[in-house]
DNA sequence: TCTTGATTCTAACAGCGTTAGAGTGCGTTC
DNA sequence: GAACGCACTCTAACGCTGTTAGAATCAAGA
């Protein structure tokens, strides 16, 4: 055997940033942020922990390179003459990508260097606002804007992430079940109405979408 | 000397779940969330690390002690009668108490478990909502679509935090130095507009929070 | 064949959360 | 007053984490 093997014995060439980080995403994607760690990963490549410090400065910059290919997947629209439909699409796009990647969005948030992927998606998505007649004000605030509601509907979600199997139905009964001294009487009206006819979260975040998107062609329409 | 005594020599009694916490969040708030071990806490507090746990049943239930008291200080105002100057005050209440401790958010949507404070938020929030008029299931869109945009924004502030003393200004020149080759020509001028003249992130989020609180009024006045 | 540079391994470090069991001290009860 | 018992804290250790330095290995060119 001249060189290491994976488990069904074909061999393996060098590692790269790129397959290590590729690695990363998938062992994160698949058994969550926590079980991201050095020794597993470089199991998951056949590879002893230390090795993957040739090809990585260190955890920090494996965890920059994760979400740069991440951001790299979201999709803006260029061609589009309408601005809000790039920006709905764009939007719809990042939510995808977020709910393939759920550790992303909390990941790019904690670190605070953006690789030239982020800097890429930010600068398409700028160039299409001020396109569209936005000063440059008020194209960094509608992205400042609908960037956080993006970011923050997708954490609510993987903050709500339910392992396989559960429903919301069951969510809501449990929560109905564990209010039995009714100190939350909205909470329980709400929980009552959710165990009745579930919602769709995905409806629910184009309705804010739109909301958004409606609010700023208001403002751009009285600029 | 009979008990334990701080550096200043006053007597100390025993610690509490409640001191505890506080100290908790009195060390993250100063030094940040990676500053938050359980040895270090337990010096703050002249204990060993160890005795933490006769208090605590984990850091997990530290984490989620800590975002309830947190939680326990948005102002959700009550005896208003106008739904949106409620949901305005209860959202700059919100970001303000965000503001003060920037790790509470992100923490908030890492851990699952929700304490008495935070549910009796959410119990009031909805319930302004529907006494305002909005069905069940519109005042959890609502609900949800707000604090998405509260807590998505935050995270914005927050991973871009900047130490004591650097401007906004300073980022701009720098991120301008960065792009000499202009790949990132919108980018570019977004950034050129912050150094001549920067930006109010407060009012950005007043903007964005009207935006969507106008739009929510249209859907319930067409409901 | 020898050398060189690239890549990986090995072994160790300090720090983390957590636990079990031993200690300490205070209030109650005999 | 003495002995008990409970509440609280300490001590020491476990396995895990990220990280590093130096030795070992490999592929390829001279």
């Amino acid at each position: 055997m001249t060189a290491r093997a994976t488990r069904s014995g074909e061999p393996r060439d060098t590692l790269t940033r790129e397959r290590v980080l590729r690695a990363a995403i998938e062992l994160t994607d698949e058994r969550g942020i926590d079980a991201l760690t050095m020794r597993e990963l470089a199991r998951k490549l056949g590879v002893e922990g230390g090795s993957l410090y040739y090809h990585v400065a260190g955890k920090g910059d494996l965890l920059d390179g994760m979400t740069d290919l991440v951001a790299a997947e979201i999709e803006v629209p260029s061609g589009c003459s309408d601005w809000k439909e790039a920006m709905r699409r764009r939007a719809i796009s990042a939510r995808d990508v977020f709910s393939r990647h759920p550790w992303a969005s909390a990941v790019m948030d904690s670190r605070e260097h953006s690789g030239p992927a982020q800097l890429a998606y930010a600068d398409r998505v700028l160039g299409t606002l001020l396109a569209a007649g936005f000063s440059p004000r008020a194209a960094a605030n509608a992205f400042l804007i609908l960037d956080s509601y993006i970011h923050g509907f997708q954490r609510q979600q993987s903050s709500l992430a339910l392992p396989e199997g559960v429903e919301t139905f069951d969510v809501a009964e449990e929560l109905l079940a564990e209010l039995t001294p009714d100190a939350y009487p909205s909470l329980l009206t709400i929980a009552a109405d959710f165990a009745v006819n579930p919602h769709d979260e995905m409806s629910v975040f184009d309705f804010g979408l739109d909301l958004i998107l409606d609010g700023l062609q208001r403002s751009l329409e009285s600029q």
